[in-house]
DNA sequence: GTTCGTTGTTCCGACATAGATACAACGACT
DNA sequence: AGTCGTTGTATCTATGTCGGAACAACGAAC
């Protein structure tokens, strides 16, 4: 998980976090709660009482019997390791989006239709989906993420307008950070802040880009976001 | 923000969540930091407190005045304001996450190239962004997020195969949903869950979708996330 | 029967969080 | 000078969180 970022699942009061994931692995591990507690350098007594809590709003997790050959022990049910699959989709989407530069672009809503609006931006209009604060005049920021931006030659660009289901902006290539299979190419399409797209590095060479180059950005009026200020 | 999730920004130990942005907002709207307190029904010990343990991570954030014709007041820094737009943007992507339908399938990774790899699933091989954790013949689950997912008709789809940038299903429409302005459309593509795309109304019309109908869908190998299990 | 190593349960103390209270200080206004 | 309504600062109490300690119970192994 990203460092300047925290994600947590919620139930009723109680949420779930990096801590309660790291404790509930620990016991899949160690198959016992108070090695488990130890080795995370906690309370036995804390470690029960929080799978108290977790296990009031999420379900039973932790299977526990005492006795036994090995003394006794504890083992993770299916909805503790779908709960952790939960978990890391959710830290992974986060990361995802905190890592992934997002371009922030200022735009003013033009038109709204249910969830979707248009919004005129200094790089052009856009086609985002709003929240329900959003009205005809508000001013919004868009949210275009690195990852939901492809990259076309001016000539193979998908034909664009306000009727498309996809975006496009026309931009330079100011910027070119290429790493061993993703590439970030940075665009000045007019806005104050640049567009940046994450591609593949074929990406790159299929288009031969350089910096200087004329592209052509689009991006899915779906993947598109828009929020109020 | 979503009821099911909950996001928040560090800085060392220090987090920002919900109640610290609605505290900076009833500041700048009642212009007190007494109101706000006492609006959000807190104590402006507390407040105070708060306060003091966020600017200590986050930098200066409210400036505080004693006496004048309204015998006080307080004002919101542009650090504050700064801080509010990047959590803002947070919660809508956790939402957008949370909310945008994902199609999570099981794979195993055939191959890796930096953060690149080829992972084989019940639908086919795609490309998708992998952590650190990740090597050949690891368990994976790779999340395909619905607003990534653009739809074609068969003849029109893009070209495919593993040297692509762009991962490609076939699959054939087993569910509608259509809104104002957004659908989703479920896809039967040969995985144990259905792949479902975030459309546009109009690109449902274009392709004339009905169920039953066979589509190609395509999202890009950088907007696909595997995770290990 | 005894030992082992876990769990189940109860109780306690330290520290953190949160709210409440009170007085001093400030600067505009009367 | 007095009033107003905020901020600055300090102190106190109540509740929640966390760790620690202790004993009973369990079932396999000896």
């Amino acid at each position: 998980m990203d460092a300047g970022v925290e994600a947590r699942l919620r139930a009723g009061d109680v949420t779930f976090g990096v801590d309660d994931a790291a404790l509930l692995r620990a016991i899949a591990e160690s198959g016992s709660v108070s090695a488990a507690a130890s080795e995370l350098g906690r309370s036995r007594s804390r470690a029960l009482t929080r799978l108290e809590t977790l296990e009031s709003a999420f379900g039973s997790l932790v299977e526990r019997r005492r006795g036994g050959s090995d003394g006794g022990g504890s083992r993770l049910t299916d909805t503790a390791h779908d709960l952790l699959a939960r978990f890391d989709r959710l830290c992974a989407a986060v990361s995802g989006t905190a890592q992934a530069s997002e371009t922030v672009v200022e735009g003013t809503v033009t038109e709204r239709t249910g969830e979707l609006a248009l919004v005129e931006t200094a790089a052009g209009t856009v086609r985002a989906l709003v929240d329900e604060n959003a009205a005809v005049d508000s001013a919004v920021q868009v949210s275009i993420r690195a990852d939901a931006v492809t990259l076309h030659a001016p000539d193979d660009a998908p034909a664009g307008g306000a009727t498309s289901a996809r975006n496009r902006f026309r931009g330079t290539v100011t910027g070119l950070d290429v790493g061993t299979a993703v590439a970030s190419v940075t665009l000045d399409v007019g806005t104050a802040s640049p567009l940046v797209a994450l591609v593949t590095v074929e990406s790159v060479e299929r288009l031969a880009l350089a910096v200087g180059d004329e592209v052509v950005a689009s991006f899915k009026a779906t993947a598109t976001r828009a929020t109020t200020v």
